[in-house]
DNA sequence: TAATTAAGATTACAATTGTAAACGAAAGGG
DNA sequence: CCCTTTCGTTTACAATTGTAATCTTAATTA
């Protein structure tokens, strides 16, 4: 059976505990430690703080290895990737999210392949997109909208 | 001279309150809050919690109308949808963000005129397109890369 | 074997956030 | 002119987060 993929909440730190997790695949905290104190003027306790509460949260499985622990990811990065983006945008203007993800996608640095993907996605979206899509910022029964 | 647009950082329930005025350009707390109390169930004082906080925050600016106040936005919306999105895009492993949005723009409802200018400015990448984008996971200086 | 080190657990503590009650002053109604 | 409503301010309080020191225990080393 596959993991359990709880919907688990990373907080902006503990995002850079799972990015070495999820590139090596595996880790001890020795090895997440040494490269986390590289990019970041973290101490090893703050380190050891983030590893605990993202086992506690269940985002990091362990795996007892004499006195020490192995951590696993426990959750996808690219599934992880795209709930905490699109959560992120669900909580903006849905009129003005088209403009957003444009304004992203320009300063975002992309692979052909990534741009190939992205226009395929477009192109199925051209035939079916709307004249346009409606201000959801007030309630339902509420007249006004976008400018 | 245009606003200061300092750069704020607005919290999810905040967020709300923008949307508000950012749709009606401008209201007083009355309207904010009957506004809001049919989205949420939120109490009045809650509401203006959130409103003191953005007040404070430099968020939203306050005209004096007799004993109230007229709340109108002190930062632009597409730019704090823009950055917020960025951000959070960001702070994810370089080489899986074309996915990531792909994902993201494949769910989100998009204008004709959105994708447009989405194809446009995919179009534009597409002839500088780096083969990859490599995973910035790791410290520099560390040679393992993403799987 | 005694001292040192390293790993994980416990405790700490301020700032932010979600959520709201209480309070003081002004305004309006009767 | 008193009572009530309303507005904005102050205070509250738990959870999360960033940041870290300390403690316990087991292991390593001299």
């Amino acid at each position: 059976m596959a993991a359990t993929e709880v919907a688990v909440t990373i907080s902006d730190a503990e995002w850079r505990v799972m990015r070495i997790v999820w590139t090596l695949g595996q880790a001890d905290s020795r090895t997440i430690i040494d490269l986390l104190e590289q990019q970041h003027d973290w101490k090893a306790a703050t380190i050891k703080t983030l590893i605990g509460r993202l086992v506690k949260k269940g985002a990091l499985a362990t795996a007892k290895d004499g006195r020490q622990f192995i951590y696993t990811p426990n959750i996808d990065e690219q599934t992880a990737m795209d709930t905490a983006l699109q959560t992120e945008l669900d909580q903006m203007c849905a009129m003005h999210r088209g403009t957003a993800l444009a304004h992203v996608l320009e300063q975002t640095e992309l692979s052909h392949n990534d741009v190939q993907e992205l226009l395929n996605v477009l192109n199925k979206k051209l035939a079916t997109a709307p004249a346009e899509v409606a201000c959801d910022c007030l309630p339902e029964n509420c007249e006004r909208s976008c400018e």
